[in-house]
Order: structure tokens, then sequence, then C-alpha cells
DNA sequence: GTATGTGCAAAGAGTTTGCAGGGTA
DNA sequence: TACCCTGCAAACTCTTTGCACATAC
């Protein structure tokens, strides 16, 4: 992973670019999606500031993400189960998610330049962004059937 | 494209062998669905479905749905501008999609199954669905510009 | 100092559920 | 005939919005 301060400075970088101002509860937010390993849904995110910032509001929380979304510094997985947020790549990059506890990790995968390429030529479609993500059950899952 | 008139023998067979009935209602969203060329939204099916039987509730829509989902027989593409269902190919897939129209089509990738096979080797994962998605702009949308 | 972010509550969109009545197998 | 499906309305979840106040720059 990147370095959570790197990764940290770049997302204040970018706010302050397009004239966002930073906040003691927009830059808890930061801090936690830059260091995120785990993909947090806005639920965990809202409940790791509220532990530094006990009146810290939902709506912040979805206020600042959606900033983050808007100058590209956090990535969305959308998955049914409940949405969660990738901050420390934001970039579009595959996941493996586990169908009974949720769990996500990011494996590295070849080939997937290709893949946008092909769909490109065969589409015609100017291509700027992907989602891939695969769905199945984890070691640990495995284990406990 | 599969035929349309196989596609709803497949849907209602795999229906009755689960034991769910068939009526007028839920015959006309399999109809659309497995006819479905574009992707259609919840309310678009709602829309035709009513266009036949007026006095369709969506929540009947969304049951016939469910149950289509339940049994495999429907695949949802999750997209930010409101879900989207493919009864003509209820399996995964790869799918490019307009962000500005929100077009979408399927493209033939080859490379998908090294790819899938690829995560679940570097992730012990055992991978029984997977989700593929390009965005970008389409060659209709590319010429307003 | 001024425009922007915060916190609260209410509104909004999309989807699900409970129940009474009607229709399928 | 018995059970399931429908249609309606209410509930529910997730997310956004309006407004008064606080605060970063």
């Amino acid at each position: 992973m990147t370095d959570p301060r790197v990764r940290l400075n770049q997302m204040i970088a970018k706010l302050q670019a397009y004239n966002f101002r930073i906040t003691p509860q927009s830059l808890a937010v930061l801090k936690i999606l830059a260091a995120s390993l785990d993909h947090p849904s806005v639920e965990r995110i809202y409940e790791q500031v509220k532990a530094v910032f006990p009146t810290t509001s939902l709506a912040t929380v979805y206020k600042t993400i959606n900033l983050l979304k808007e100058v590209k510094e956090v990535l969305e997985v959308r998955v049914s189960a409940g949405n969660r947020f990738d901050g420390n790549r934001p970039f579009p990059h595959p996941h493996v998610i586990c169908l009974k506890c949720k769990k996500i990790i990011d494996p590295d995968l070849s080939g997937i330049q290709e893949l946008t390429e092909e769909a490109a030529q065969k589409t015609g479609y100017r291509i700027t962004e992907h989602c891939l993500d695969f769905f199945g059950i984890c070691p640990d899952c495995q284990a406990e059937e």
C-alpha cells in the first residue's frame, strides 16, 4: 500500500487545489481513508470519526466522501451489502469480495489493460474507468464450512 | 443474443422448478427481460408492464425481479444512475456503459476466464461470480462533443 | 471578513414488507 | 380448494438537502 501519510498529503493538496477547506472533521475522514486497508463503509468511517469528534454528523462524512469522489481521491466499491471505500488506492483496480463475511482484498492481476483496450476497440467507447470485482468465499469462510 | 422465446421458456421452467407460480403480471416481466437488449431499469420495466396491465404495481415488478435474481435468471448491473437488468444473458459478462447517455452494451472479450483463475489462485477465494464493467463515452456522445 | 463547512432535522430516492383480497395450480 | 401472488400503503435504508451557526482561510 501507499504510505498513509503520503496519501493524506495528496488528498489535502488535491482538495486545496479545488479550493475546498480542510477542517478537523474532514481531516479525520481523510486520515481514515488514507490508511484504509479494509475498504470501510460510510457507517464505519462515521464511527471512527465520532471516536475523535463525537459531535460529527453522518451528513458531514457523506459530504466529505463526495468531495473526494469528485476530485477522484477515493474509489467507491459498489456492493449490494452497502458501498465501501478505498482512499489508499483511488484508481480502478480489481477486488475480490467474500459473499459471507464481506471481506475485500485487492489482488494484483495482469491483463486488465489489454482487456480495456479490447473493449474500447470493439465498442468504439472512449473508456475512462472500469470496475472489476470478483465474488466468492474467502479462505476463512471456506474453512468454517 | 439468445432467442427471447427460448429465454422465456428457460425462465418459466426455472421458476416452476422452484414452485413459483406464473401469473399474467410476472409473465409480462419475464417477457420484457427475456427480450431485453437494452438493460432496462426497474422503472422502465414497470412502465412497459403497465402498458399491458395498467393495475400492476411497482412492488410486483420488484418481487418478480427478486425471484429471478434468486434463481439466477437475471443479471443485475449495479450503476450509480440506477440499477439495470439483463434477462437475456443472466450470467456474468462484461458491460461497457456510457457515462453520459447510460447506454450499456455487451462486448465479447477474451481473457476473463484466465483473469478469474489468476484472482482465485492469488487470493485463495473460491470465486463464483464476477462483475466487469467499463465506463466511458459512447461513439454517439463523442460525436456530440 | 467572508465564503464555506458543520450539525441537525427533514426530505428524497429506491426498495422491501404486511396485509387483505383475488387468482393459479 | 389451498396456498401463493397481487396491489396498496406504510416502512425502511441509504443518501442528500436546507438552514442557522461556527470556522478556515
